[in-house]
DNA sequence: AGTGCGGCCTGTCCGC
DNA sequence: TGCGGACAGGCCGCAC
């Protein structure tokens, strides 16, 4: 599942692929994703030079001087070069054939990602215009996370986890923040102390930045056509390991449900 | 306004 | 071995 490390290293490995190329022919092949690809879209982008590869979130933007693409990958897309007449696979969506011959196609079985066009600047599109600040940007941090904290009685997993309030923590690194952090996941967000924040703010950083690193140098080739996608798992203290001993302790992790998503903490390490 | 949850999908896993 | 059902998971959009 691409979380925002995988989109991140998936932007570095696409970017010198497609920067200052000019798009050839767009092609879809199943317009069935979270909403359907726009047929226009198709039209939009014909002939148009990709001038930037940006990452908000976990979405990538392709900009262009007409508009800008805008690529989710949900939970089960990925992206890769190829050359243009490479065998289409069942699930693949999507492609953006450049006039160099090579293509940037959109796989994705579970069809939770999406692809939209927009002509206005991206930030101020409806799915990004409410997104909070980049995890990794200065602006998220200790200061901000306390503020706007306050008052809430959301359980702080699913608090760092909204999108209005952070863009990008999902549920794997929402999980492993707690844990670096000590804070114990159903902590209500609004009861904990600044000086807790600021070992969360950096914890996120720290886990995000330490998952694209490994990214860059376990990451298979993007213009690979044979082999996995490309993620790439680091090693996890908590998530996915229930009834595992901690790594810290070696007290068994506990799994729980917030939010309707799975969290795993160690309940001696995190208070 | 803050909060919780339904729904979209299919590969994988589990039990029979 | 084959089959059916439960489940995971990002995140919008609606309901309360």
């Amino acid at each position: 599942m691409p979380e925002l490390p995988e989109v991140e290293t998936t932007r570095r490995g696409i970017s010198p692929h497609l920067l200052n190329q000019s798009v050839q022919q767009v092609i879809i092949r199943n317009r069935n994703l979270r909403w359907p690809i726009s047929r226009q879209l198709a039209n939009d982008i014909k002939d148009q030079t990709i001038t930037s590869i940006e990452r908000r979130g976990k979405y990538l933007l392709l900009g262009t001087d007409k508009g800008t693409l805008i690529i989710h990958l949900g939970m089960s897309g990925s992206l890769r070069i190829l050359p243009c007449d490479e065998e289409v696979k069942k699930h693949d969506h999507f492609d953006l054939q450049m006039k160099n011959g090579q293509c940037l196609r959109l796989h994705d079985p579970r069809r939770f990602g999406a692809v939209l066009w927009t002509r206005k600047s991206p930030e101020t599109h409806k799915l990004l215009s409410a997104l909070g600040p980049e995890p990794l940007s200065e602006q998220f941090n200790t200061e901000y996370l306390f503020n706007r904290s306050r008052q809430r009685k959301q359980v702080i997993k699913t608090f760092i986890m909204d999108s209005k309030i952070v863009t990008g923590v999902g549920n794997i690194y929402a999980s492993e923040a707690l844990f670096l952090a000590g804070i114990h996941p159903k902590h209500a967000a609004g009861r904990i102390s600044q000086t807790r924040y600021a070992k969360l703010a950096e914890s996120i950083k720290t886990v995000l930045e330490a998952a694209i690193e490994q990214g860059g140098t376990t990451l298979k080739d993007f213009t690979q056509s044979d082999g996995k996608p490309g993620y790439f798992k680091q090693q996890l203290n908590v998530y996915g390991r229930a009834d595992e001993s901690c790594t810290s302790c070696g007290t068994k992790i506990k799994q729980l449900t917030l939010g309707q998503r799975a969290s795993y903490f160690c309940p001696h390490c995190q208070k």
